[in-house]
DNA sequence: TTGCCTAATGACTGACTGGTCAGTATTGTA
DNA sequence: TACAATACTGACCAGTCAGTCATTAGGCAA
């Protein structure tokens, strides 16, 4: 096979590598350093040596904190999604169901057009055959529970006769495909050259007026 | 790294491997192998041994048709879907607008519902960042190639004036997303649970349940 | 039947890398 | 300052596997 690796961008940590550390603190560097490389090269092609490089520590040292390759690539995963997850969880609810629910879509927006967003899927959608408890946390913590977050939203959108009642029971799903989608052809231009240039917030507001096309209530015309 | 490696079914070729074959068909027996070998395993977890097994020749064999496992592994992705491709090409044009879009639907429906939609789905945006090129190949063939597909038909059927244009600029790549995404977690049950245990046509008509609904003219109430 | 051609074979090689561990440097403590 | 505890290092080992090539044997022409 040859050398199709991905050059990395090296920022090498450059603290006295010699120097002790919080464990924590180790941990975090190990954690950052697989990201990029995994990121840049996945599971199989990223060696352990170049993460250390990357981390600046000795190779021997991630095997104190973690057993083994396998280990260290799924706590990775497992941390960035809980970190990436944290950070969104704190807007409070609205009283008004529409505003509630624009929140929540912009939000899940926000998360799927955050850059680590496609790399994760990507990286955990290609060791799905070996990990599948990775698949498994990813399904309940991000896929599953943001379409029971959306569907929340939209219910109460259709009692408020926002929405109409119609679509409304597959509606969630329909949303978070189309947002997910669109998260990744923007990631990913190839795919699509019409979304992957595009401003966020414009790709955002095209899907959100097809899902309030669909929704509309039968006796009001969509504007 | 402990061996985690999925066991594939064995159907390996009885032939006799000794026997000389026409180069088409040796060419053939290992595209097929090679797939179900990368399917069950991915590109770097898959030993050319095991490929070589599974289509009854050795292994110096394959490097008598292919330079290296990478090459396999692109004409393996290439030949699958082309074969697939041209499989659903037959049927002719309707003229009815509303007649061809169904049936344009119904062959995409049926493309990404197959079972080696999502195998090489899963393996082609596994190595994306090592060959940019079958990328290239994968969008132009497939994504790109069916929303341009979709997006005549919604035209033709705005123009008779069966879907409202307000929302036909994007609708062919909003029901490309749903169908693509909605095959997805057909095929992987973890994912979406509701999905994942459902008849295909039953999920078809409910993602156009909903594009219909989103597509329905603003004067025509949704029935 | 003989003998050539070459498809096919599979043992072998050499590079690579996950994981180990004996040794070293640093820090905290008495 | 001496010592203990331990974070850290990196050379090393053992296993793996892509790719090679000397050898074997099937097919075919004469």
């Amino acid at each position: 096979m040859t050398d199709a690796s991905v050059t990395i961008a090296e920022v090498v940590i450059k603290a006295d590598p010699r120097t002790r550390r919080p464990a924590e603190e180790r941990e975090a560097q190990i954690i950052d350093a697989a990201f990029t490389a995994f990121a840049a090269n996945g599971l199989d092609e990223t060696r352990l040596e170049d993460i250390a490089r990357l981390a600046g520590v000795a190779k021997g040292t991630i095997y104190l904190y973690f057993p083994n390759k396998e280990a260290l690539f799924r706590e990775m995963i497992r941390r960035t999604i809980v970190a990436r997850l944290d950070a969104l969880e704190s807007a409070p609810h609205d009283a008004d169901a529409l505003a509630d629910f624009n929140r929540v879509v912009r939000t899940f927006w926000q998360y799927v057009n955050e850059p680590q967003f496609p790399v994760l899927h990507r990286l955990v959608s290609s060791v799905l055959p070996r990990l599948p408890e990775l698949q498994q946390f990813f399904a309940e913590r991000v896929s599953l529970r943001w379409q029971r977050l959306l569907q929340g939203c939209i219910d109460a959108c259709v009692r408020e006769g926002v929405f109409g009642a119609e679509q409304s029971h597959d509606s969630a799903r329909m949303l978070h495909a189309l947002m997910m989608m669109h998260a990744l052809m923007r990631a990913n231009p190839t795919i699509c050259t019409a979304i992957g240039l595009q401003d966020a917030n414009a790709v955002m507001d095209r899907v959100l007026s097809f899902f309030h096309a669909a929704l509309r209530p039968a006796s009001k015309p969509f504007v």
